[in-house]
RNA sequence: UGGGGCGUCGCCAAGUGGUAAGGCAGCGGCUUUUGAUGCCGCCAUUCGCAGGUUCGAAUCCUGCCGCCCCAG
């Protein structure tokens, strides 16, 4: 099997840029993942000179061989090998220090905080969107392309940020800081086509990473023990202190520092002889103290969003949000501006559970991308 | 020291002669491209200890131990 023999998409509707593609200069942005290499595969099929780019962006930490993570060990090896196998000029960058400051001291820092961050968006929004950005550009790149399942389209007003195809897929709640003037350069050749078919292009391409499993969790936390990486770089946190009733006052326990917990948490607070699940209802950081109560005292009826994204112009219509990755989008209205930092307030139409600040709000007209912002408190019912 | 009460899984708690509910916590798994949530599964051969009665005891009797309340 080859990938001719693939039923795919125009290459140059793929990559949205103009024919002769072979005059054209694509560079990828290579994970050392399935899906990267895809893309690199179909720049690399177009015509156009394609130039892989990989930025190194932590230590292995002797866990080379550990499977889902990314960028780093085995995985810089494998886009390497993916570039060589695909004939295409491939860079590695380190962008250790930078990574380390602006997402993965970022992402201790916001822990200590009494937040919850995501540092997914973080490394969108800075070492991808930003410096590999800068040096595609350098490199008098025509788009830099990524392995994203977003979608770019044209619309009236310029580049659009649309959900993936497949919603099961999609990728855009990460996304929501891009920027317009990103959006213009960026690319997302996946963003229509279902894993399945990823893989299946990988597998005819002949990449040693065609069955390589996907990404999952943090990619710099390499067992799960995100506490470990934040007291590594912070060794000032992760102080125990009481974990407080909200409603009554009451010290139910001692907690192992406020760092491993965020609101919404049911499981690890070890309080027993309750007649109902306790869960985490807010996190006082200067005191140190876990504030608990029953579910109910997570309904939240609003949340103000800072720092806020626009992509393209707000919609006449209905507006729905999300506030974390997977779950559907709710109905919410917005009160205030939305980007170019401002902050505003989403209101839910029905009460949502389990608003953490730190968390990223991402607003949608149906499946465009209109904007988002980081969560930085909330208004229970 | 008298009088009363209680001692069942880490916590709360059913069960008062017929062979140990349930909740919370914990553990494991599924789901998940952030943190969570959710869902599924597991979790006391044993009822403070020692004897006794009985076909059969967590449940009845006796003693001991421990805790609590009242009295002084």
């Amino acid at each position: 099997m080859s990938t001719a023999s693939l039923a795919l998409p125009d290459l140059a509707d793929l990559f949205q840029l103009a024919a002769p593609l072979s005059a054209k200069r694509i560079v990828v942005a290579m994970s050392g993942g399935v899906d990267s290499s895809v893309v690199a595969a179909l720049a690399a099929r177009s015509g156009a000179e394609v130039i892989g780019v990989t930025l190194q962006l932590y230590d292995t930490g002797g866990a080379p061989g550990r499977k889902g993570a990314c960028c780093a060990g085995d995985d810089i090896r494998d886009a390497r090998s993916v570039a060589d196998r695909l004939g295409i000029v491939h860079h590695v960058i380190d962008h250790e220090s930078q990574f380390r400051e602006s997402v993965v001291e970022r992402f201790a820092d916001e822990y200590l905080a009494g937040r919850t961050p995501i540092p997914c968006i973080r490394c969108n929004m800075g070492p991808k969107f930003t410096d590999l950005f800068a040096m595609a550009r350098e490199l008098g790149a025509d788009c830099l392309a990524t392995g994203h399942y977003v979608r770019r389209a044209i619309g009236p007003a310029g580049a659009e940020l649309h959900r993936a195809l497949d919603p099961a897929r999609d990728q855009s709640y990460f996304l929501y800081g891009t920027t317009e003037a990103q959006l213009d350069f960026l690319r997302f050749p996946l963003g229509g086509l279902p894993k399945a078919q990823v893989r299946e292009i990988a597998e005819a391409e002949g990449l040693r990473v065609a069955a390589k499993p996907d990404s999952q969790d943090i990619c710099f936390v390499p067992d799960g023990d995100y506490a470990k990486i934040v007291r590594s770089v912070r060794p000032e946190g992760g102080e125990p202190g009481e974990i407080v009733h909200a409603l009554t006052g009451e010290v139910l326990g001692p907690h192992k520092g406020i760092i491993h917990y965020t609101v919404g948490q049911r499981r690890g607070l070890e309080i027993g002889g309750q007649a109902e699940p306790l869960y985490v209802t807010g996190l006082d950081a200067p005191e140190r103290r876990v504030l608990v109560g029953p579910k109910i005292l997570l309904a939240v009826r609003a949340a103000r969003v800072v720092e806020t994204n626009r992509i393209g112009p707000l919609p006449d219509g209905p507006l729905t949000a999300k506030v974390r990755s997977l779950a559907k989008p709710v109905p919410v209205v917005l009160e205030g501006q939305l980007g170019g930092g401002a902050d505003c307030t989403i209101h839910f139409a029905q009460p949502e559970y389990g608003v953490a600040p730190g968390q990223a709000a991402v607003l949608y007209a149906g499946d465009r991308v209109v904007g988002g912002g980081w969560i930085d408190s909330t208004e229970a019912v």
